[in-house]
Parts: structure tokens; sequence; C-alpha cells
DNA sequence: TAGCGTTGTTGACGGTTGCTCAACTAGCCA
DNA sequence: TGGCTAGTTGAGCAACCGTCAACAACGCTA
């Protein structure tokens, strides 16, 4: 355990940013076996090979450094899944469908820490996964080609139709977040749940129309 | 704030079904005002006005507090929703959904420390807001008068057709409970927003038909 | 090469909190 | 009165978050 240089144990000094990606990966990689509130900084202090302080002078609080964790956790798991350009509306969401479901097949422990963070942890925590939720649903509503269409012969300055949509869709996501999550492959086929995913989105989106 | 009496702090000694009833009640009220993981049992112990110690002897740990107090708090808030008997399908599922509507628009703060509860806390709780959760489905599958209908001359034995109805009833619960907390009475009237979940709950339930 | 500022790093300390243990006290029955 | 049961407590341990003042390595200038 405390072997001299077992592994790749830093070696003594790092320049600041070096260091910063080197505590963030292995919060990441902590955050995967253990929830976060058990995360401890001891823990990701020994796993670098410094002192518990050093991580308190690049992250002021504990709550900043699960932060930065699970912002960098939410980019590198979302950026992959990305709708393709020249398809179909239908085919752009499957894709999108397809992408999250083999995310979690592929990361569940990974997926299940990020959006667990969303609850626990502090506030800032919990107002970035919002964000990154958020942050999902204009790219959703383009694969659908979904246009915000004002009214017709209505005013523009109403919002509720879009308003609605966006709404609509960022609940949506979290159902289907928690679908994928619940889903048992030995009850529901691959093939049954994402085609469901898709079609459902397709019918929840259309239902805003009017 | 150290006030003699001032309101009704217990006298000494109390009956040990009586303490636990008390404690659980005001771990509840805290819970309203500070996520789970910030509400120390110090806090606890002081509001009942006892030590430390014996909120410890009542509740080996404090995960089993927590869970406690989860659960009392999920009958306490759910109980009231409940469909009409003699009504309509779609006059169940608006009651049920106006109920929870309502629900959240009387207790926010309630309601999302529950929610909240689910994510950060220690596995219990997890795992008592999901068993929660579960027993919501049926429900709701009744309301709407779903009946678990095997594949038309195909083998009951075959669970996926109703597997999957569970599971997205499920899925769709949890996006209902988003949406309505994300919920902004100023962009969305209260009447599209359950008109939206009344209509959507059931398009979901019948792309489950096949 | 000496000096000096910048920057990465640390040990020691304080306060809070979850949890244990042995002991004290109020009622109740023989 | 004595003794049993059950509610209650203070002292103490270990883990953890966060602070402070100081140390050590490197680059720059002279």
């Amino acid at each position: 355990m405390t072997g001299p240089a077992g592994s790749v144990t830093a070696p003594a000094r790092l320049p600041a940013d070096e260091r910063r990606r080197q505590l963030v990966e292995i919060g990441w990689r902590l955050l995967q076996s253990r929830p976060i509130h058990e995360m401890a900084l001891d823990e990701v202090a020994a796993e670098a090979g410094i002192s518990r302080t050093l991580v308190f002078h690049y992250f002021p609080t504990k709550g900043d450094f699960y932060a930065a964790v699970v912002q960098s956790a939410g980019e590198h798991l979302l950026r992959p899944v990305v709708a393709p350009e020249g398809a179909s509306a239908e085919e752009r969401v499957r894709t999108l469908v397809e992408g999250f479901v083999r995310l979690v097949e592929r990361n569940r422990a990974s997926y299940t820490a990020l959006v667990r963070a969303a609850g626990g942890g502090d506030q800032r925590v919990v107002d970035l996964i919002g964000e990154i939720r958020d942050s999902l649903v204009p790219k959703w509503l383009a694969a659908a080609e979904w246009t915000d269409e004002p009214d017709i012969g209505g005013s523009a300055d109403v919002p509720g139709r879009s308003a609605l949509a966006r709404l609509v869709v960022r609940g949506w996501l979290v159902g289907m977040e928690e679908t994928v999550l619940a889903w048992d492959p030995r009850t529901v086929s691959r093939e049954d749940l994402v085609d469901h995913l898709i079609r459902s989105f397709f019918a929840e989106l259309e239902l805003t129309r009017r």
C-alpha cells in the first residue's frame, strides 16, 4: 500500500494545471466505487500521493472539488453522444437514444455515480447537473427538427408553446434516464426499449404542438 | 434559541415509541430546510432537548434514522393522493395528476427534500425511494384501467409486454416528478401542464400496447 | 555563484460529527 | 427496602473538513 512507487504515484512537484487534472481524474475514478458523500478528500490525497492540505490548495472547499469532478465527468460522458448531420429526424433521434443506452450499458457505474451526485451533494453540484440537463434539451429538440414555431395566428411573445416543449423534454430526459437505469435486459429486450423511447419522444413532442 | 421551554420541548422521560415518533417528526421538519447530508444528529438531539447519545440509542446509525424519516415522509406525502372509485379512466388519471401537482405546489420544500434524498444519502435511503416509486406504478396502472393482458394468441409466460409497461410507467413517473418540480407557472399555465401530463401518460401507455 | 521572488508543498492544529461505553436515574414490583 | 427494567447521559475515540504559518524547489537577475 505505501509502496515507494508501485504504480504511477506522482514524483513530487507538478505544475498547477496538471495537478488539478490529476486530482479531478482521481476523484472521478473514486466516484465510481463510492457515493459522493463517502469520498473523503483524505483518500484523494493519498491516491495522488500528496498531503490533504494540497487538495485544499487547489479546491478551496470540498464542494468545489466535487463540482469540478462532476463537471468534468458530465463532459466526458455526454460529449460522445451526438446526432449525425444528414439523417432524418427519426434517424437522428434514434442515434441519440441508442447512444445513451450504450453509454449506460458501458459506463453504468460512472453514470449512476453522476446521477446520484445530483441528489446528495451540495447545492453547486445539484445546480450543475441541472445545467447539464438543460443543455441537452436543445440538442434533442434539434435532432427532432422541432422548430420553435409561434402559435398559428397567435402572438409571438407568448412563451407558452416553446416553454412547454422545453419543460416537457427536460422531464422526458430525466424519465428516460431513470428508465434506462432501471431497465433489465432479461425482461425487456434492448430493441423494444429503444423503439419505445424513440416513439415516446416524438409522441411527447407532438403533444405539445397543441 | 436556547429558551427554557419556549415551545414544546420534551419534559424529560418519554416512552420509547413516542420518543421515536418525536425524533422522526423533528427529522422530517429539519429535512425541509436542509439537504439530508447537512442535517446533523446533533441538531436533531438539540431540537428534541435530549443528548446526542439518545438518538443513537433509538437509531443505531445515521442511515437508520434517515431511512425512518424518509419512509415516514413518503407515507405522509403520498397517502392523500388517491383516485376516485367510480370515475372514468381519464378522470381517475386526472385526479392523480392534479393531486400530485397540488402536492408539489403546497409542499414544494418537503417534496424536493424527499426527492433529493434519493440521490445523496446512504444506500438504504436510495432503495427506499426506489421502492416507494415502484409502489406507485400499480396505482397509476389501475387508475388507467390498464389490464395486464397477455399477448393476443401469445404465450402468457413471456413477461415482455407488462414488464415494459411497468418500466415505462416508472420512468414516466420520475419524468413527471422532474417536470412538475421544474415547472414555472409564469411560462406554462397550470392547466396546460396538467392536460399535457394526462395525455402524455395515456400516450406512453398506449405505445407499450405494441 | 549568490540572492530573491514565485510557486508547489507540508505538518500541526481546531472544530464538527458519527458512534461506543460504562454509568446514572426514575419508575415499578416483590 | 431491595432489585429489576428501561430511559437517559457524559466522556471519549476516530474520521473528516478546513486553516495557518512555514518549508523547499525552481527561475530569474546580477
